[in-house]
DNA sequence: CGGACCATTGAAAGCCGTCAAAACAAGTGG
DNA sequence: CCACTTGTTTTGACGGCTTTCAATGGTCCG
């Protein structure tokens, strides 16, 4: 373990702007009181009052909702460095469901704590707004890889848009990427059904195009496997590159 | 015509709050500069640099990707009150072209608008905030839309959200609603084609669900179809009704 | 060894897409 | 007023992608 790196959710600031010494502090501050969350424990339960943010330490976990046939559609994952729960300050019920998928450390950030980061830490504010952008971007791609593509392709633009997200988050394994998602978890994320995408990761192996195995992805085409799945991904590396991004990033008048 | 009706930007922060004179004064010193646009032209170009966030003052648009092979999937719908193109903060170049479905006024807010928002007009800042979060909501039900529901329940789903975001907006007609969308652009919407959007529509107007001719949309069985669709639609009523709504409404210490 | 969970496989059914072609509507210019 | 064009809705037949529903096997762990 590398103990000079900084939290996950440090770095995820600092991909947008340097810290300041008292941002930092402050986020230390938050982050300190870190709680230890097993599998498929509930964070945030869909219908329930959601009263708090999270900051996602480490590990994964997925939002998701359900519907009456049983099925359900998994709406996202949160990765390490990930603020969670920002929906809740608009709506006094939760409209999904926010589960760990791993185990997971995260620390709770009371609505006051919130104000408080608004107030006294604008660059800190402005990021999360940026945060909640970066997120759109993303659904907007999860809208057209399960409106507009076939199961290889939708389930290639899957995998590529995670392997890309976790290597930018630096929490690469040499080529490969931690796996923990199941068959049936996948199937949830891009609706399809689990022996179906099943059958689909055995072409992508067939044709040498990725290794998926011991809950390590590797992908071994990255430029197939992109052609194929249409994948550009733009939207997640030139994020906090616009004019906001800028922004925040002038001298500050301190 | 009602004269005394404010438009449609207004109404859309008042949902939230009460607006200050000063407040109204500044939206409408924004927005008295409409600009027409006629449709199909392009506000916002898939790839091209986007400098400016839009406030929408009457017509719709479409925010749409466009895929390789021809095909687009439509990402969501803007209504009359919405702001637009706010993904443009956090990227140089637009990531989905954003168009007119119909006639429209648009007026353009700069970057620099955008920031003299921010720090003159905090409540008016909060809620392009929550604003966004909303439109995350929105974003999440069309992706269970797309991934998890068969045609029928899926179509049934998108009207119905479409006709309580604008009977929410008073922008209804008695019981029915302007629909100026093509069964092309339906099919775009909910990811389907449009031969098959056509045999939909026809079944839900053999059973008597809904009418929909001359642009314009009634639904004749609200229950019926809400419950073939599965549509709750707590994600568009109580929006706003969360932590930061209510701070939005405390006494102003002005 | 037993149990739980996950990956894998097969066969059959069906939803939805594909590809035309036709019907219809609306506007345009002669 | 009619011929013509363009865009939208509608219809049909066919094929195939994906689901459904089990059943089998593998692996981990108590």
């Amino acid at each position: 373990m590398d103990f000079h790196r900084p939290p996950a959710i440090v770095r995820s600031f600092e991909r947008l702007f340097s810290l300041s010494a008292e941002e930092r502090e402050h986020l230390d501050r938050i982050t300190c009181a870190g709680e230890e969350i097993e599998p498929r424990r509930k964070l945030i339960v869909e219908g329930k009052p959601c009263r708090s943010l999270h900051l996602l330490t480490s590990g994964w976990l997925v939002e998701s909702k359900q519907l009456r046939d049983g099925t359900r559609q998994i709406l996202n994952l949160r990765l390490p460095g990930d603020v969670v729960g920002i929906e809740c300050l608009a709506y006094k019920n939760a409209l999904h469901s926010t589960a760990a998928l791993t185990p997971c450390t995260v620390t709770t950030l009371s609505f006051e704590q919130f104000q408080e980061i608004q107030r006294d830490f604008p660059r800190l504010a402005a990021a999360l707004f940026l945060m909640t952008l970066l997120e759109g971007a993303i659904l907007h791609e999860w809208e057209v890889n399960l409106g507009r593509r076939a199961a290889f392709p939708r389930v290639a633009h899957f995998l590529l848009e995670l392997d890309r997200r976790l290597h930018l988050r630096g929490l690469g394994i040499g080529a490969a990427v931690p796996f923990p998602l199941t068959q049936q978890e996948i199937a949830d994320c891009v609706g399809l059904t689990t022996p179906y995408v099943n059958r689909i990761l055995q072409q992508m192996r067939a044709k040498g195009m990725i290794e998926l195995e011991n809950r390590l992805l590797t992908i071994r085409e990255p430029a197939l496997l992109a052609k194929a799945a249409g994948f550009k991904p733009d939207y997640i590396d030139h994020w906090g590159e616009g004019w906001f991004g800028q922004v925040l990033n002038e001298p500050q008048p301190d």
